[in-house]
DNA sequence: CGCGATCCATTGTCGGACAGTAGTGGAATT
DNA sequence: AATTCCACTACTGTCCGACAATGGATCGCG
């Protein structure tokens, strides 16, 4: 009678390997900032191929846990940034179909919270940003050039000024799969004069550290996006990401 | 005169090799469920060597947009889910240092959302987990179990109900960090009997499907681990993950 | 048609090789 | 002595070839 065997699960090395380094980063043994020991030193220690620990690394690397400082050859241990994480969870949410609307409660959710905490916390260095980044968006409208790209970097700094980078990590993917598809709207309505506008009352109120104005501008802001969906005739069901081809 | 040179990014073939697959990945071309091509053919293609394939994939692989079925021997082409994005979050935060408190702050905006939409959107099957759930979480009290892993699912399975995909990616890394956490204060308090009342009325509204009371006990759940913080003498501003080591 | 034995393709790992270059240290210059 | 220059070293990125293990397909058998 043989008794019931577990699947060996016979994990490849690399993935062990990939693992310990990870592990050793998170608890800290390796400190952010220092230089990893070099391939052939991994190898060695940990009685493997040049070829197992690079591939290790690999996986580390794409974590973001480890990186190579400007054209630099070594790789140095570093804390992930929030544009490390939003490709992975982007790809995540295409691939899952999420809708706009989806994308939209949680803004809707998150986004006032950001607005309330910047009102808290933000540094002046960080309102001189989304002063400045309100005067570009001014210019480019009276231009008529593309406003996508400074609206995501407006909710970005919006984010960043609040001080919590668990939110900032939540919201950066949805930022910049939700703000682009903005552009549909601002090209059938003329809502960038409302766009502009919100935004102004939201930094006036990060400034004069009003949380509940803040958290109120930015509330209507989110909703804005799906008057601007309806108005426009777009259907917030629609799913996120590149047109699919469908074979 | 020597005009200014762009310093040549010669990035490296394992990484464009990730790209193409993972874009070609995201644009559909592979469709989900497909199998990769072999590594020898991956390689032939796009006349590379099968150790930077290799590579390659490994930066694929951990993006979650491919993985081995049970204990098979090729990549299948798949949308990551949120277990494979947590972990990556987790160890940014961690790393990033982040504070209960910031944690706290999120799951108070998205949590009430999830239980909400809870109400609106749960299955039969869903609210049978839910059910579930609530049973294993009471027997584990009465015999004084750990009910940290109970805690984080019934929370994973209110994500999961909501329908909300983007909620659901949004929340795990977050959750996973921070319910963990509760057995301290479940220790020092003993708050068991409050949570296991506010899971029971927060699933009783999901069936009901009354959205507004889901959202409320919701709120006031979570409202509850701060307070069990401040009763139990713990800091909110403590930094989340393990002991890092410190030379 | 079902079932097991057999074969093949593919993955995981290893070893070695080599070009290019970032980083190092020493030599030459000011 | 400080600085600049240069040669050298060590390391990364890529390639090649090899082999054990095994999942998946094929074939033959009943």
């Amino acid at each position: 009678m043989a008794l019931k065997l577990e699947p060996i699960r016979n994990e490849p090395a690399y993935r062990i390997v990939a693992r310990e380094i990870g592990d050793r980063i998170i608890r800290g043994e390796i400190a952010v900032g220092e230089a990893l020991p070099s391939e052939m030193a991994l190898a060695e220690q940990l009685k493997v191929n040049r070829s197992t620990v690079r591939e290790a690394i690999r996986v580390v690397e794409q974590n973001g846990l480890v990186r190579r400082r400007d054209g630099g050859k070594k790789l140095y241990v570093t804390a992930p940034r929030s544009a490390d994480l939003a490709k992975g969870v982007q790809a995540a949410m295409i691939l899952q179909e999420v809708t706009f609307r989806e994308l939209w409660e949680v803004l809707q959710a998150v986004e006032p919270l950001a607005a309330e905490a910047s009102a808290r916390n933000a540094t002046q260095e960080q309102i001189d940003k989304l002063a400045d980044n309100f005067e570009r968006t001014r210019y480019a409208l009276d231009n008529r050039h593309n406003l996508t790209e400074l609206d995501i970097e407006f909710h970005h700094l919006v984010a960043e000024a609040s001080g919590n980078r668990a939110l900032q990590l939540s919201l950066a993917p949805i930022s910049q799969l939700f703000y682009p598809a903005f552009y549909k709207v601002f090209a059938r309505l003329n809502a960038g004069d409302r766009l502009l506008f919100a935004h102004q009352k939201i930094i006036e109120a990060i400034k004069t550290k009003d949380e509940r104005e803040a958290r109120a501008w930015m509330e209507r802001h989110i909703a804005d996006f799906k008057r601007g969906y309806e108005l426009a005739n777009l259907d917030m069901e629609t799913v996120v990401g590149p047109a699919r081809s469908e074979p």
